[in-house]
DNA sequence: GTGGTCTAGACCACT
DNA sequence: GTGGTCTAGACCACA
């Protein structure tokens, strides 16, 4: 499966799936026009509630990642110029300067931060190329 | 004050408080041996449940960001070696993914989202520089 | 085609399909007498189960919108005094209500919206006129 | 209470909530600030399990009409600018001509239409002008 | 077959 | 006390 979820975390399961897909669609996993489990299949995978996939398919189709066919299922949707941009590079700059104060405590230093950064950053452009 | 508190935010007001305090120790706003408002002091300040605070300086107590002194009050700590390194690298690994999966929905390219990573980080230890 | 149809809606397919021929029929684009593709023939066309566009037959019938001939097809069927005028009356306060309500939202001041009313109204009208 | 909602009518008993609430912040029934009654407290009163109330309240903050301060209950939320205009005007446009098409059915001609919504519109803004 | 909705009942974190 | 989440099981409309 291109996602796991932990029942003993403490995000909510439905959230990981969100962010499990939202993830497998940005890798390049999971490509437009592809047919995700439906409720029931998945629930059975995962042997978790049919009415918490439900709810995170329904997020998902909120945020515009999947759209669902009446009747036939649900699919990654076509990738759609997105809203509240202002909103969303907000919430990046926020993630960075958590990580910041994170590497504060780690005693990281400037030249190691980016040097991750930059690793991470690469490698995720290189594993999308490839898709 | 040093941080400020959203009660509409979906995060929990303690968390708020948590992550406001580490952050200002961070960015040395707060230094080592400074001492804190009592809790019912910033209960009044903030108009916040006095136990939503003391939940919070315990909580920051458990991470050794500050000590308290019975009756003398709760103060910065010095900072101690941390534990759990491996954990809160592995953590920040894990915000950095979640970086590029919201740079992949915002489609930032590779070299924007390096520039802003470095002016980020640059920035941040400029601004702790003088301090 | 006289109309189309988004599988992606959240609105059924089937609503779809009677709501576009309803309208085609008040618009004067499909006019008394004149012939519906059969169910097989627009099944093809617009690639839809054609279970969908029998209902949506049934529908239009029940509503008397159309008749169908047995074997020689459907066709729009002349104007019947109408079943149902006050509850048809309502549906139309309600709609209007509604729509109140969303320009409350939209903060539409009052002259605003009859003029768009206004506009809407006349247009209609205006275009039927040359049927 | 400040709206109905009917278990036996096709639109789920959520939208009912949904569009009543918002119908009644729109009236000024509910003012900003205001606290609505908890989930539990509802559910009691209309006799509708608490998940229901609780999906529609989500729905109602998701949309920016009223917000949750975590233990301490929802209210009414300010005014904010809306998201989503053009969207919305199309839910307008669109909403009008459905009207048209039931008023051709209806047989109402131009001007007893428009004076209907005259009428329904220098009601709703005298009702809300007292308040 | 699909997803959408609802109920009943439970547990949890937060204030 | 508040809302948030999850499970279990059920019914429905739609394609």
């Amino acid at each position: 499966m291109w996602f796991d979820v932990d029942p003993r975390s403490s995000v909510a399961i439905y959230r990981q799936l969100v962010d499990g897909v939202k993830e497998a669609v940005a890798r390049g996993i999971l490509e437009t026009g592809e047919k995700l489990p439906s409720v029931r299949e998945l629930a059975a995978q995962v042997t978790i509630n049919p009415n918490t996939i439900a709810k995170a398919y329904q997020e998902l189709e909120r945020e515009g990642i999947i759209e669902t066919l009446r009747g036939r299922g649900t699919f990654v949707a076509a990738h759609k110029p997105q809203k509240n941009l202002e909103e969303k590079e907000k919430a990046i700059k926020s993630m960075l300067e958590k990580i910041m104060v994170e590497a504060y405590y780690l005693q990281l230093d400037e030249k190691t931060l980016l040097a991750l950064m930059e690793k991470t950053v690469q490698n995720w452009y290189r594993n999308r190329e490839g898709v």
